[in-house]
RNA sequence: GCGCCCUUCGUCUAUCGGUUAGGACGACAGCCUUUCACGUUGUAAAGACGGGUUCGACUCCCGUAGGGCGCGCCA
């Protein structure tokens, strides 16, 4: 019997839910959930001149909408203060750790110095083995980790393969500021410790955090989690995640469209994949998801693979349950809630009928929305210039000779209107076109549309005679 | 500067010493077609470079180049 499988998702409250991050979180949920295991959410918010309640807000929000539901409450580490103080005693106690009396202005000092001599950048040392009583008066001091300066640090990762650190290239970190305070390192380890996590899967940005941090599972006697070091994901320009690029918070994927079960498909594939397996659902992600099969390389976000399986996703869709997406996605849309506001019952059975020929050319939730524009358009119609091209080029003319014979169609619905206007086209031996581009400028304002068939059916008879005699004149 | 890591079509990737180097997105061309899409058929497109090891390297080793990450009393 194996030990249960306890990942967790440590994302720090400085600000939205980013891409990276997102993707992090559903490998740790898709882990978990492959082993029957947990993931824990905690906040990293040790630092309180930076943390704020409204990023939290934001990273909560992002997970549940992208569907990565986390075991218990969210933790956070700053709860965890005086346990990790303790921890910080402890490692002093043990001679594991010793007070520090170089103040800020020293430290910067020495990087200066450093860099200017072009040595390495790290602490010197100072105050390792100096005796308590040098002390300064007055002097707050903070509390270094004493790490070993022979030897090696290595790293066992799933990902990363093993990788080695020289003990020498580790400076001494500090653990304990001088306000008392943890600092990021002791905290993650005495959190994972405490919380019972097995398994970590993070950044690479984490990977020399992850040896400073074994120092510590090695200083207490603790056993080292089994790690993970995921590859970042990068602009479509190699360089770093910009705003304008992918460096959004997931509420601006939502924003723009996607659907959370695309977003993850899209995420899963970015540096971690199951053969040739590109369109997957979630519980085959589940199914299929080894830490051994995500890739060591960073990755470029790509928009357009983004759009390719969010369209695949529309299109697959339920009518209904793509509505019930188009739903939910309205009040974060631009001009979102105003369309909902012009939603009443009739509107919404005309927006479920025409779900089928408008999921077919939607590649995103805005585009549905705009493509279901025509549905809500007031009299008289408004024409792109496309649309006016149309008219003028015989469109008003083609429209007068189509008004009879809609009139004469006995059963208002797509096929036989079909049949009614392909009748008249082959006895006019016109071009289906000829007749289905006005109509469609007349009954949408617009030169692209579902089939304009279907636009008849759903508008129905009324309004569709309406829109086109207000285009004949 | 020091340390660690990465490098297969434009992009995401498959390959785990022996393949005509496969798939997907994108691109281009054709078909389908009432528009736009969808669908479909096809085409172009890759092992960074240089050395080894081996009967045989994309695959293993070394070096070079390019790129990324880290080097906070941030996380």
């Amino acid at each position: 019997m194996s030990v249960p499988v306890v990942t967790r998702f440590a994302p720090s409250p400085t600000g939205y839910l980013h891409i990276g991050g997102a993707r992090t979180a559903l490998f740790n949920w898709a882990f978990s959930r492959h082993n029957d295991g947990k993931m824990l959410l905690r906040i990293e918010d040790t630092d309180r001149e930076r943390s704020t309640q409204a990023a939290i807000a934001a990273i909560l929000d992002g997970m549940t909408w992208l569907g990565l539901t986390w075991d218990g409450d969210a933790v956070s580490q700053h709860s965890r203060a005086a346990r990790h103080r303790e921890v910080a005693g402890q490692l002093l106690a043990s001679g594991h750790a010793y007070h520090c009396y170089c103040s800020p202005q020293e430290l910067d000092a020495m990087r200066a110095r450093a860099e200017a001599e072009k040595r390495p950048i790290r602490y010197d040392g100072t105050w390792r083995d100096r005796p308590p009583s040098d002390a300064p008066a007055g002097v707050k001091p903070v509390i270094r980790f004493k790490s070993p300066q022979e030897g090696e640090t290595i790293i066992n990762d799933n990902a990363q393969g093993r990788v080695v650190f020289a003990n020498k290239d580790l400076d001494d970190l500090i653990i304990l500021r001088s306000d008392g305070n943890p600092t990021y390192n002791l905290s993650v380890v005495v959190d994972d410790r405490d919380m019972g996590v097995t398994h970590i899967v993070r950044g690479v940005d984490h990977l020399t955090n992850a040896a400073r941090q074994t120092q510590i599972y090695a200083a207490m006697d603790w056993p080292v989690p089994d790690m993970t070091h995921v590859p970042l994901i990068h602009g479509p320009d190699g360089a770093k995640l910009s705003k304008r690029h992918g460096a959004l918070g997931v509420e601006a994927y939502r924003a723009m469209g996607y659907l959370p079960a695309a977003l993850r498909n899209y995420l899963a594939r970015l540096g971690w994949s199951h053969g040739d397996d590109e369109i997957f659902t979630t519980e085959q992600l589940v199914k299929w998801f080894e830490l051994s099969s995500i890739g060591k390389s960073p990755a470029r976000f790509d928009f357009a693979k983004l759009q390719n399986l969010n369209g695949h996703y529309i299109r697959n869709m339920g009518d209904d349950d793509l509505f019930q997406e188009l739903m939910s996605f309205l009040p974060h849309a631009e001009g979102g809630p105003a369309l909902l506001a012009k939603l009443d019952d009739a509107k919404r059975e005309q927006l479920k009928m025409a779900m089928a020929g408008l999921k077919e050319r939607a590649k995103t939730l805005v585009e549905l929305k705009n493509g279901a524009a025509f549905l809500f358009a007031a009299r008289p119609l408004t024409m792109d210039d496309k649309a006016k091209q149309v008219m003028a080029d015989g469109g008003k003319a083609a429209l007068a000779e189509l008004i009879p014979v809609l009139t004469a169609c006995a059963d208002w619905n797509a096929p036989s209107l079909e049949a009614a206007v392909k009748a008249y086209a082959e006895a006019q031996a016109l071009k289906l076109g000829k007749l289905a581009q006005p109509l469609r400028a007349s009954l949408t304002g617009s030169s692209t549309s579902p089939p304009i068939f279907d636009v008849l059916a759903v508008l129905g008879r009324e309004e569709s005679m309406a829109r086109i005699s207000d285009m004949a004149v």
